[in-house]
Formats: structure tokens, C-alpha cells, sequence
DNA sequence: TTAATTGCAAAAGTTTTGCACTGGC
DNA sequence: GCCAGTGCAAAACTTTTGCAATTAA
């Protein structure tokens, strides 16, 4: 199951414990994570690694298509499994992030857009902000008295 | 026409010349900047200001609707005029930036991710990612030999 | 062996904060 | 005069870099 990270891998590249671990972990998550996130559940269970590792690694595995970077706007990259054309639902209150995938289509405007302004869209990022669930029902203390 | 600004403001804040030429700077330029290209231009034209009245300023012309933040992915924030939603351009090779109106439309999408998760979206982030017309032209000296 | 990988310390870049001082109204 | 606004220095935080030591293959 691993294994088949060392296939899509540089022939000359190793694997190693963090590479493995961080990788594991990425996959198990499902979702955005941030340096701070990885580097503390490696600490936390028994591997201590150096941040420099985490950053390091995450630019190997995204420069090598495993996983892929996003930025909500937090002032920090998250790191995802690299995986088919989604988007994101951030909570702006509680920084929940949930993944959907939308049947959106931009080609109309995307051909509009090559023919107004010349430029070549390569990408796109789409993500929605909003309130999930639990925050929307929570009741807000304003002030302690 | 600068004196708008100040029937948009608390009644207590204060028009000094650091927030006039901020904002009429963001106003003259048209497109979204950093805090270092508005440092920069005050520094060179004879207003010298602090880096920190500069995020302060940001920081309360946009707390009051005057402008507004964006992320490009950049690792920094952005700010431009607050107005009526629209998208950007930004070009990956050379960070040129341009503003687009869309046409788009995510209501039938928007009821579809409310009903399966109960998420209630308040606002979304659509940029394009490309090459603006320039960098597609531009031969690239890879090596100099 | 040997080159890829790591740790460490230091630095770069953005953004925030505390505090004393200044200046708009 | 009051208090919003400012400058300065320092810190918080994310991310990068140089270099010597380590380790997978």
C-alpha cells in the first residue's frame, strides 16, 4: 500500500521514516492540513522531527504530484492528498474544512475571459467561506458580566 | 471627494494624512496591493510612515467597508477598493494582476452543498491562475552557457 | 560508499503587540 | 485636553537557507 509511493518516486529518491510517516498521515487525514498540524502528530507519537523536515517533505511530495498545497486565505498553506478537482468549505468560526466537488463549469467564461484580456487560465481556486453546522447553532456569549 | 471618507467613518475617528494618502493611494491604483508597495510609495514621496501605521490603516479601512482583502496564494494579503464582487487574474510567471466581472452563478450549487452539509455559505473566493499575455509571448532563457 | 536526507541555527518575510509619544479635533 | 493615531522595538509566525552530520540504498 506504501509501496506505491516509491513507484511515482524518483528513481534515486529514499524512502524514508518521515517521508513514509508524513505521507501516512496525509492520507489518513482527508483533509487540508497545515506544518503545525503534521509536525505535532509526529512529535506527539514517538517521532520526533525537525520542522525544516515537514516543509522539506511536503515540497518533495507535492513537487512529485502526491499531494497538493491550498490556501484558504489563512495566511498559511494546508497540504491535501492530491486527488481529482475539488473545493473547500472553510468555516470562518471554528476553521472546520470540509472537501465537495462541484459540477461547475467555466468554460464559457474562460473563453470569454482568453478573448477580453489575452490571458491563459491554466488554474483556478474555488472555495466557499461560510458558517458549518455546529457554529451556526451555537449562541455566541458577547460580554461576561 | 477624499471628504467621502469621512461620512463612511466612526464619528470619532480621525482623518490623518497616513489613512488620506493610504486610501487615495488604494484608490488611484486600481488593483490589489500589498503593505510593501504602499510603504514603499509613501516612503518615496515624501511621507514617510511606519510599517505598523500602514497594517493599522489596512487593518481599519477595511474594518470599515472601505476596502477589501484578497489572497492570491501568494503568502501575503492583498488589499483593494471595496466593491461590487468580482474575480482576478493573476499571472503565475511575472504577478501581474487583473480585475474580471463574471457572470457566474452558484445558486442551484450553493442549495446543493447546504442540503448535504448543512453548511451556510457566506461569501465565496474565485480566482484564475495563468499566463497574462506578455508571459506566453516571452521566450525563456533557461541556461546561460 | 555516496549522495539523499536530516537537524540545527539563523534568517527572511509578513503580521501583530506593547508602550510611550504625538497630534487631530 | 482627550484619546485616536503613530513610531519604534520586539515578538509571533510561516517559510527558507547554509552547512555539517547522518543514513538509506
Amino acid at each position: 500500500m506504501i509501496k506505491e509511493i516509491t513507484k511515482s518516486l524518483p528513481k534515486n529518491s529514499r524512502l524514508t521514516i518521515a517521508r513514509e510517516l508524513i505521507w501516512k498521515y496525509i492520507i489518513d487525514q482527508q483533509k487540508p492540513l497545515d506544518y503545525i498540524q503534521i509536525l505535532s502528530y509526529l512529535n506527539e507519537n514517538g517521532f520526533a522531527v525537525n520542522k525544516t523536515t515537514v516543509y522539506r517533505q511536503l515540497d518533495f511530495l507535492q513537487k512529485n504530484g502526491l499531494i497538493q498545497e491550498i490556501d484558504l486565505g489563512e495566511g498559511k498553506k494546508r497540504y491535501e492528498l492530491a486527488s481529482s478537482h475539488h473545493h473547500h468549505l472553510f468555516c470562518t468560526k471554528c476553521g472546520k474544512i470540509e472537501c465537495i466537488k462541484l459540477e461547475e463549469n467555466f468554460s464559457p467564461q474562460l473563453s470569454e475571459i482568453s478573448k477580453l484580456t489575452n490571458f491563459k487560465v491554466t488554474e483556478h481556486i474555488l472555495n466557499f467561506l461560510g458558517l458549518c453546522k455546529d457554529c451556526q447553532n451555537k449562541i455566541e456569549v458577547i460580554k461576561n458580566v
